[in-house]
DNA sequence: GTGTCGACACTTCCATACAATTTTGGCAGA
DNA sequence: TCTGCCAAAATTGTATGGAAGTGTCGACAC
């Protein structure tokens, strides 16, 4: 009845699972989750579902009330921008330092990942354009020398991109970051600091014009 | 019998004392410990022990082996500098912006916290002072306006400090540190980004000096 | 209509039992 | 002495029962 001898414990699955729920909008910010009813939806029983809620609750996605239940936690228009503050500032700093020395191997991974994506793009498969998106952001960093900074990157860019989803898919608009991915690597490549600081800055900048506009379209999912 | 009722859980009291003792070195780097154990330690059952256990993965003090058992981080030199760029990197750009702009209430928080740690500079007492530090620095990240910048730095302080604990503990660094703290201070009065950005640097860099010679005296507590 | 009290439902939190897996240690045999 | 194997011990991972905390809702007094 159970997999956990295939690899993966019954508790890390329910986590990435309701993660991945969270991350896209399928529990929205503000729903209640008791530990019964997420170990019943991923097919596990309380124990699972308890130890999920307490990892997610490490990097804020949900709240635990004590003693009462825990909810997913809202999307906070000040700690969105101070989370995007800081992944602009630790990113920024990658780029720098990837201008610097840039691993030989993870260079090679970031072109299969630009290319990865372009098809992502085109065929505009979101799911897939994310992940890849990541794999970009997590190979600069190790490319960098700073594998560290995509960890901590990791679990701020989980709140921005919940945002992000509220957004309008405006389908050009996948093409436009593969093209400042590209800038990027490109700067890098030129070894230009300030050129791939830059491209950075602006790559990471524009997911959060249209914030007021989404916390006024969905009062509800907002603090 | 149990005390629940008085705010807190035993599973955070556990994690609490579990994470103090991991970072004095009272459990050394390497050192196997197992849920059953970690309950009995602190008095309590596994339960509590296995999400202190989890909770401190998060943060990457112990290391969880599936099926295994876990261990105590080792300290790694390559991780450490990283989480030293980093913190770096993510305080020179709080001290930047608290230049631009610092809330009132906090700037009368900071006094109280730099009188504090002088005291516990000429009395010595460096449990206090390790307190007022994490203070000074929470403060500055608020006043800023950035609390989740703190929030941030604080995981990577953990692994940091835990090397200073096995530092030599030259009585008049205490003192020293102090002197920095007023250093950023004043360079943020004068609103002068410059100075303090080149203050808080020279105040977080100092601490690595000898970590070479740190890694030969405790070869077993290394990666 | 307002406020208070108590039963009740719901949930967490902790303890504990059990299952699955890994490690250990001993022992037989070459 | 070394190797291979098996059983016991130790440990995690999961399930579940029960105690305690919290909020809801209706009855009832005023």
């Amino acid at each position: 009845m159970n997999a956990r001898s295939l690899s993966e414990s019954m508790a890390h699955k329910v986590e990435r699972q309701l993660r991945g729920d969270i991350l896209t909008l399928a529990l929205p910010p503000g729903a209640r989750i008791s530990e019964q009813e997420i170990g019943e939806r991923y097919g596990s029983s309380r124990q699972p579902g308890r130890e999920a809620l307490i990892a997610l609750a490490k990097s804020r996605l949900v709240e635990i009330l004590p003693q009462r239940g825990a909810v997913v936690a809202r999307i906070s228009v000040a700690k969105l921008m101070q989370a995007a503050f800081i992944r602009e500032t630790i990113e920024t700093a990658v780029v720098k330092a990837a201008c610097n020395a840039f691993h030989f191997h993870a260079r090679t991974r970031i072109s299969d990942c630009l290319r990865a994506q372009e098809e992502a793009a085109e065929s505009g498969d979101r799911a897939a354009f994310r992940r890849g998106d990541d794999l970009f952001h997590k190979t600069l960093a190790e490319g960098a020398g700073l594998p560290m900074a995509w960890s901590v990157v990791e679990d701020l860019k989980a709140h921005i991109d919940r945002a992000c989803c509220l957004s309008l898919h405006a389908p050009h608009t996948l093409s436009k970051l593969v093209a400042e991915h590209h800038a990027i690597v490109a700067a890098i490549d030129r070894r230009d600091e300030g050129a791939a600081m830059t491209a950075m800055n602006a790559h990471l900048s524009e997911l959060l014009h249209d914030l007021p506009k989404l916390e006024a379209q969905h009062p509800d999912l907002f603090e």
